[in-house]
DNA sequence: AGAGTAACCAAGCAAGCGCTAGTGTAAATA
DNA sequence: TATTTACACTAGCGCTTGCTTGGTTACTCT
């Protein structure tokens, strides 16, 4: 089995993986699929990871980890007013939930699949995301921006965004910019 | 095999089921851990249920009926003004949401597990339920008390109330109708 | 040339899967 | 009383599952 996770081959292994966790869904997901989607047969699949388990917890590593990486340059791009950030944030979060879809719809909808190990490592990354989110609701607030509860603003708003995964076509007219100030402009009153 | 799908006794097998899918995920749930919970022998559930799938179908029926039964008796109890239409919409939403709990999850995270046929059948009864939810926000749209476009505000709506099964603890000090309150709230202008 | 290694394969095991066949039994119906 | 119906049982078929084993190929580095 290889023990270095950074080996280019699994990457695009688990690049394909992903594809068939959300065509499927995990536990229909044979180690056989999967092994035909990626040209080889189901034995080999075992020398780059240690069991199915590790490869669905390499697919949401994946997908949470570019989400922290883009958040973070996003928000650092932009030093400006509450406002705009609360605006990039949300850009920032269907632009990620959008070009790494496979990977984050598996992150949201197959998450319980993990066992508590990885799932114990990845909630570590995941939270390090949701604090960002927290810190721009916050400045929101206190800006007067928008108002109500921080906790369940945040939930509201995450909720919103993650849900868009079950109906927005990324083909139709709308970019997912379009969908990013849209909500931001339902939960802020109208510019006077 | 029981032809009429009234039988109390399927009723309250149905229930147990539900339990069951949302703890172990459809998939992975077995006909002998239905069995089992439900004090008989696997073969015995057979005379229930044509098969696994029907199981899954009837408990996403019984869900989506009650939300369409809760969400009518509410908006008729109340013929006031949009904004309260609007409040006790998304306080119903939640109200089934929290009392048929397990039918949910399973309607809203399995659904794709269903047959085509089952799948075409109930989407009837989901389209039904969602067709409320347009009025509602087409008269708050309407009467300048939300804005935005209808189509995105009742995605969004529904995805940070849908989203709320997987953070919100009933047992928590918050009740359901906070939660909907504050959502209201969130969208729309505070008074002025 | 020889050693080491990453990537693959054919074959198959043990366990578990959904579901069926055939039977028993107590209560309801004729 | 005879027959049907509802519900449960035992036993197991045919198949798929995740994973292992033991070995081969192709490439790189010394």
């Amino acid at each position: 089995m290889n023990v270095m996770n950074a080996s280019p081959r699994r990457k695009e292994l688990t690049r394909l993986a992903a594809q068939l966790f959300v065509q499927e869904g995990f536990d229909r997901t044979t180690v056989r699929m999967l092994a035909q989607e990626m040209g080889i047969k189901s034995g080999s699949l075992f020398h780059h990871f240690k069991d199915k388990q590790e490869i669905l917890a390499a697919v949401i590593e994946e997908g949470t980890q570019n989400a922290l990486v883009i958040a973070r340059k996003a928000l650092d791009e932009c030093a400006s007013g509450p406002e705009v950030r609360l605006r990039v944030m949300a850009r920032a979060h269907l632009e990620t939930l959008f070009t790494d879809r496979n990977a984050h719809v598996v992150a949201l909808f197959e998450w319980r699949r993990l066992d508590p190990d990885a799932s114990a490592h990845l909630s570590h990354l995941r939270d390090a995301y949701e604090a960002l989110w927290v810190t721009v609701i916050d400045d929101a607030l206190e800006a007067g921006l928008i108002h109500g509860d921080r906790f369940l603003v945040s939930r509201f708003v995450l909720g919103a965004l993650n849900w868009t995964v079950r109906w927005y076509d990324p083909n139709g007219p709308r970019s997912p910019d379009d969908l990013a100030d849209e909500l931001v402009a339902m939960i802020m009153p109208p510019p006077a």
